[in-house]
DNA sequence: CATGAATGAGAGTTCATTCAT
DNA sequence: GATGAATGAACTCTCATTCAT
């Protein structure tokens, strides 16, 4: 039944979205996927198209989850601190579940975002800045942030800061995604600086 | 004379830079680089080795030269916050002059120094770190630096803030190196959060 | 199955190595051996790691069958008059199977050889000279063969003389390769002068 | 004055001569002989029109030689015998002075010969071969050569062994080129098996 | 579903040769 | 005479993809 062609397609894009995320998009072959799935290169032709819908899946999933999970915590949070805390946190706990796709994201992006295909990148790139920036600028309104921060600069570093963790954050090391957020939090919100 | 092949060699080294932070590096074909150059492929083996010799040339002359800023404001700032400031900044201002190579540096070192001829570039990363680690080590010790932080958590996420803003940061543009290290460092040292 | 495969294997370095004989290894493009075998070049490399493991394939075949028609030689005559004969023909005879092999061998093992991967055509050759010149000393000592000759000057003599017959034998011409072993060693033996 | 250019010439014939020999026509690069010469590869085309007229000098001097030798010969010596050890003697002796315009010749002849510019060589070929066949054919007629060889077939076997030598044969070592052709006569004349 | 032979485009690189300086 | 930058064609090899079996 269906059940098991959706569990081999699923098992492949994870073998495929390993490569990605480690050697590059380009740089992965189709050959290499087919040798860690244990088939030949052309028998992966009988579940994708091609290499570029084995991306394109990774990454719809990741962004579809990611973007339910950034209007679950704005529908949940209307206090800005709260919610900047929220997304913060989900975002290194995506880690967790995403780690390739993230790092899918965060290498392929811009390069794929360039053809047809991948348009809707761009368009989800936006719909996830206009979360952050919604909550960064309301928290300024309301004085809870300061005023003297440009809030799109103060975005992208919170936004680089928390994707490129992907690099080197270990799903099986000791320090876990939700102590990394706690420690980024802290630094984001009090620096680091002590108090006098 | 001399300074003419040194010129050559420069300009061409920059239009492969520029395309290798553009495409990635094993993306962009020697072809696309003598086009841009308004030479045949071939051509290009009369100045560099290989592909790869050019790569290497760019990401040498950018860790010399940032070793040596680091190396400098060390020597120059006993203290700690200092130093930390004058890192930041310097570390921002490196796009200007050194935007392409900081791109292909964070995009390919990982991959790149899986092969020995770019098994320097490991170790200058870890030089690089020893210098922010020293700093921010100092810092708390000193009390400058808030003690419940870890500082190799802290380390990395500065260093991922300061380097990926490569893939925004428009020299052209009305916002400058040195604005954005200013407002980096006070999220950086006070947080964004309002002082009551 | 693997026997089709092994076939076509078979097919393909049977081309190969006619074109290596006639013109070359290095003279000889994989587009034409692609040519030759009705396919598109690249296709080759789904037989064969690249153009040297053709070559290396080739030789080794050859060796092989070789190294095991010597011994069979020395093992089953013991007497050295009949060895030199069995060893001559078995030679020449061989140009009838492995005439390109043999035409390879002689233009390409000094080049090939430098190289680390075919440091075994050296190996091989010296093991082949020690086979000659065991039963041409035998020979001398048993008084069978002249003594004011030396050994190592008539070995050469011998393998540059059978082997470079390769360059001008016809396999399908009226001259068998058993006649000209037949007149080869009556020269060899009681020379070309009219007995008084 | 033109003696100059003539010395330049052929020490750069020399060098070239030397690396065909060793290396083989086609793997030899005109880099490599401009390196060997101290010069850039350019320069190379002040002094020759091409790689092949290099080549084409360097066989047209040897083979200008060795047929006047040829002729010297049979002019000189009436006797078949006398004729066959000199043109024995003299094409050994060939190897001090030509050396690697015999190799050239032995290694690449046949390839070369296809193109018109060297169809020369196998008039060439041709004619050296009528100087021996001259001599065997009235040596057997005149009952000093055996009656039971095929005359052709001894020539082939003779042409081989002579000039393949080169392969091994070196110049400064202990065993002369004259040595090897008494060697040589000995086996041919007499063969190898013992008088009883 | 998978195999494996083949495609066809394009990759990095080499090299004989030219030519302005 | 020599330099050195450039040409242009050809080379080996790679790879996503197709398809008959």
């Amino acid at each position: 039944m269906g059940a098991v062609r959706q569990d081999r397609r699923a098992e492949l894009l994870g073998i495929a979205g390993r490569l990605f995320a480690e050697r590059g998009f380009a740089t992965t072959t189709v050959r290499e996927i087919a040798d860690a799935a244990g088939i030949l290169s052309g028998s992966l032709y009988h579940h994708f198209d091609s290499k570029e819908s084995m991306v394109d899946e990774i990454l719809r999933g990741f962004l579809d989850r990611l973007r339910a999970a950034y209007e679950r915590v704005l529908a949940e949070r209307p206090d800005p601190r709260a919610a900047l805390t929220a997304l913060v946190t989900v975002s290194f706990e995506s880690m967790d579940s995403d780690g390739d796709a993230i790092a899918i994201f965060q290498n392929e992006a811009a390069h794929l975002a360039q053809f047809e295909r991948f348009g809707y990148l761009a368009e989800v790139a936006a719909e996830l800045e206009r979360c952050w920036l919604g909550v960064l600028e309301r928290g300024q309104r309301d004085g809870v942030f300061r005023a003297d921060l440009r809030v799109p600069l103060v975005y992208r570093f919170i936004r680089d800061t928390v994707w490129v963790a992907v690099r080197w954050y270990d799903p099986e090391g000791t320090l876990g995604a939700e102590e990394i957020a706690a420690q980024y939090l802290t630094i984001l919100c009090q620096g680091i600086v002590a108090q006098r």
